[in-house]
DNA sequence: ACAAATTGCGTGTATATACACCATCTTTTA
DNA sequence: TAAAAGATGGTGTATATACACGCAATTTGT
């Protein structure tokens, strides 16, 4: 094991699981946004764009499901894209339900902070080291399924 | 060809290193969230009051590095608190600052919260393992550190 | 066919987050 | 000592997040 240090971080801070994912999304967060600064967009309408890329066309709860994202918050996530023009929504043939898809300019947006995101995630891999990369991401996603675990409602 | 529909959605969406991160600490808020709601705490609210109560009193720049959170954002996160007579703030001898500390009320909510913190922690440790966890408190102490790294800036 | 259950969605409300900008107060410097 | 520089904090604005609630449309059960 390395030494890893104490660093600036107090040590009794260190302690919450829940605050230590938190810390570490929001560094990471700020990084993301920073480098895709140049696009206009941040990680988050990115991602969101690229997600609807892949689906063509999709319901709000189903690109909601797709990204993991409270259905509530992608409705309020999307109103940046709409205003841009990004996206695209209409009601669908069940009229409950709206169809989103990415217009012409939302696709242009998604090449052009795609190439940003290259680079971004390049930096991460180079700077955390391939297997402690995998190993994380790894982790992250059994955090994810936190919720089913059977010590849970 | 078959759709294959499970395997492009999940392969495509753990890409991003970021929203990986995001999903995770979303999910883990969610469940410290639920684990404390009998307290009336969030996770966030129960963290600021347990550093307070190991500082005794704190400037809000100097609380906000202790949590490592921005300054504003600590401002805005100390509204429902203080509105709950949780903490008390008030001028420094420097003028320009402000000291914030603990009420009565604010230690007991902080103990009552704990508990339920405690629930919460020891019910990850169980689900992840120790060894899993100890890894990824590690590597969300690295990311943490992005920021610092040689090719941002 | 009609009532009941279900599904899909939006909004009200509240917290969490942070950047840009400004006001004020203190310390340093010319 | 007056001006400049620095420190401290608040607000405007915007995004991100999600729970509770309610409305409208569809599907289901009898």
């Amino acid at each position: 094991m390395e030494k890893q240090a104490s660093e600036v971080a107090p040590k009794q801070s260190n302690r919450c699981n829940c605050m230590n994912l938190r810390r570490a999304s929001r560094a990471i967060t700020q990084f993301y946004d920073d480098t895709l600064k140049p696009s206009g967009l941040t990680v988050t309408q990115l991602s969101l764009l690229r997600h609807l890329g892949m689906l063509k066309t999709a319901t709000i709860s189903e690109l909601a499901k797709m990204v993991q994202i409270d259905r509530t918050t992608l409705n309020r996530n999307m109103k940046p894209l709409i205003r841009e023009g990004f996206i695209d929504i209409r009601r669908g043939r069940d009229s409950r339900t709206r169809q989103i898809a990415l217009t012409a300019q939302g696709k242009n947006a998604a090449i052009r902070g795609w190439k940003l995101w290259e680079v971004a995630q390049k930096t991460i891999k180079e700077y955390m080291g391939n297997n402690d990369l995998v190993k994380l991401t790894q982790l992250l996603l059994k955090v994810e399924n936190i919720a089913h675990y059977n010590g849970k409602n």
